[in-house]
DNA sequence: TATTGTTATACTCTATAACTATA
DNA sequence: TATAGTTATAGAGTATAACAATA
């Protein structure tokens, strides 16, 4: 490769001439980064066994917690209720979670994991945990982690 | 409020009992609520000036490097050839930036800042403070912001 | 009147294939 | 044959309004 078949951004990777001082220093934009290289390893490494982030989120606070309420679910993780539905309905058609009807209220719905949901939540947690460890990782171990989970945690609450 | 008219997630909340023990340690969910936090703030802040964080970040880097190629602006952002055709037309239509035409080879665009563009980017920089200061002030300072970047930094290379 | 779950809808962001014009 | 820009399209994710059943 010489300098004709050079891209600019390649000459000025090279030369370190690209000015990227404002973005870099973005916690938007580094945020994000972060984000989109996460969500991409997640596919990567779950996404053939039909699990989206979303729907692993869910898994984990229904397993963890029997019998919410659908809406509450939906609160705990940010997620609206209108949009909620479809993901639940997925998650039921699998066979993984099922609603039942409340007796007193009869709007509601509770959530439970299923026998099924509950063995392929398990069964996903050896490849969940090589995603998570894959930068947990690259930060240079748990108390990295810790230290990010808490600077997160500041920015979003 | 009594218990009665109590959501499950509201008592359980009072009571510390919903279990989000393997969601609240985990990188890619905090990453991304942190990612959702930012993101609806820079809409407050910004959204009322027609600009999205994808059109920020690509001002920002043609205004520090003037006449890059269109396809090497879009791999500085990991956004997609295709995608970033409508982002540059936004912005061309608006008058904020520019397509040249490369006179050694006729396929490429070199994108430049307008006047107009200019200014309105220097225009949009303190409520941008202002918007990353928010959380820099979260964090508690300058040097956990830059912690943060580094640690982010990491996650994403 | 208010709330739960639901439908419908729209808008954004992202991903892929294929086209055109050039090289 | 390969590349830059483009078009078309499909899939997610997110947001809002409105409805039926129920409280």
């Amino acid at each position: 490769m010489n300098n004709f078949n050079m891209s600019a951004e390649q000459i000025a990777d090279r030369q370190g001439v690209v000015d990227q001082s404002v973005l870099e220093i973005s916690l938007g934009f580094r945020v994000r980064r972060a984000q989109l290289a996460i969500l991409q390893d997640f596919q990567d490494v779950l996404g053939d066994q039909g699990i989206r982030p979303a729907d692993f989120s869910v898994l984990s606070i229904i397993a963890g917690n029997s019998g919410l309420r659908q809406s509450d679910v939906a609160a705990i993780l940010s997620i609206q209720r209108a949009n909620f539905v479809a993901l639940v309905d997925g998650l039921e058609e699998k066979g993984l979670i099922e609603r039942r009807k409340s007796a007193t209220d009869r709007r509601v719905y509770f959530l439970h994991m299923t026998d099924a949901g509950m063995a392929f939540l398990q069964s996903l947690m050896p490849k969940w945990r090589e995603h998570e460890d894959k930068f947990i990782g690259r930060l240079g171990g748990y108390e990295k982690r810790d230290q990010l989970i808490e600077m997160l945690r500041c920015i979003s609450d």
